[in-house]
DNA sequence: CTTGTTTTCAAACAGCTGTTTAATACAGTT
DNA sequence: AACTGTATTAAACAGCTGTTTGAAAACAAG
């Protein structure tokens, strides 16, 4: 029942590369099990209908990527700056940001551009506690806490940054294919420019902070 | 043969928002012509097929778009911080962040994400130009002109920034709902935010040149 | 082996898809 | 009034879609 060669799971296994590729709508079932070799009827006896085996699919591609690529273990002499860069270090490559990622990415890409049924256990498992991380850290940088939209701003400008190399790629690609962009646009060159941009902009706030502090006293 | 009420034209009226909505795929030339209300083989006969149609809808949706949120006009005692502030202002608004936007955006947006043919002339007439702009509104801001490959990520962090309320709107928008989202989340708080944001960043950056400049002498 | 259950299979189904066709209606011209 | 090229229409077409079906096969338990 259980094991890795079942139809269940070879059906599972085929239908993420191939929803990732081509979407819910537009991937056939008799795609799927031609890839899986298993009879046409299996989907509809496992899964009950497509839309299922979508969601189930989504969940899986969810918890492969998870292990994939995991935090770091940080203590407490780390500083709150290097954590930043592990932090969109991380972010990039889960992103797959500015080269072929997998299709665990693509997939989980297209539910947050349009969100489906599936999305709603991705963002309270997923994206929610990435993104209260990133929201600490930030609070660190600062040695502040700020207001709580101030703090989702700031995350989401960090996060922005890096997820447009996913969302945008194709067209950043063709903008400036002709300028030598491979070379300066992997992954380590856009941590480093993201964490120079985002701590220089957290730095500038946190003198003007101190500012008004001052001047209030 | 040119009228707006011509058959021609109201399909191409018609499947814009239909295309926008649904995609090049779910969008049926069945429901286009009953939305444009006329026969369902008007469209081959007009433009041939599906795809055509789908290529026509994109250019006219990008023409439209494009004198619906026109740039100001920048004399020479403008500041660059104030360009910048209105280029971000603009980005925001033509993306429609963080609220419901013209079928045309949607329409944009999917090419962004999912090029088709239609996208290289989308690059070359409307977001090349749009990009230049930015790099050299952040060349005045820094008052000396970076290598490329700077400017351009600089210019993409500006960008990203501001395209991740649009990409990831729906997520966002479930991550934070219940914090009392939309009052610090409108497009005016977000113009705010983002450019101090990227000033500072900008401004941090100008200094350390200033430095090393000084160091080389 | 026999029985009962689960799994697999080829075939068919009903519905929707983009496209084509041939007949018709409508202008403008001779 | 007859002709002509264009525009519209209803109908049909061929193909693909997800799903269902009923029987065959495989399997496990007694």
């Amino acid at each position: 029942m259980a094991n890795v060669d079942s139809t269940k799971q070879k059906i599972l296994l085929a239908a993420g590369p191939i929803f990732a590729k081509r979407g819910f709508r537009a991937a056939t079932v008799r795609e799927i099990c031609d890839a899986a070799q298993v009879n046409l009827a299996s989907i509809n006896y496992y899964f009950g209908d497509k839309q299922q085996l979508y969601i189930d699919a989504v969940v899986h591609a969810r918890q492969m990527r998870a292990k994939q690529v995991p935090f770091p273990q940080w203590d407490e002499s780390t500083e709150p700056e290097e954590k930043l860069r592990d932090f969109i270090a991380i972010l990039l490559n889960r992103a797959g940001a500015m080269k072929s990622e997998p299709w665990q990415v693509r997939l989980l890409i297209r539910e947050v551009l349009q969100p489906t049924e599936a999305c709603r256990k991705l963002v309270e498992d997923y994206f929610r506690p990435f993104l209260e991380r990133l929201m600490s850290i930030i609070d660190e940088v600062l040695s502040v806490r700020l207001p709580e939209q101030r703090r989702l701003q700031l995350a989401f400008s960090i996060i922005g940054q890096c997820m447009y190399y996913r969302f945008a790629r194709d067209v950043a690609t063709m903008v400036v294919e002709e300028k030598g962009f491979d070379d300066y646009f992997d992954i380590e060159q856009l941590t480093n420019h993201i964490t120079e941009f985002s701590l220089g902009a957290l730095h500038r706030i946190r003198e003007r902070s101190d500012c008004e502090e001052r001047e209030q006293k």
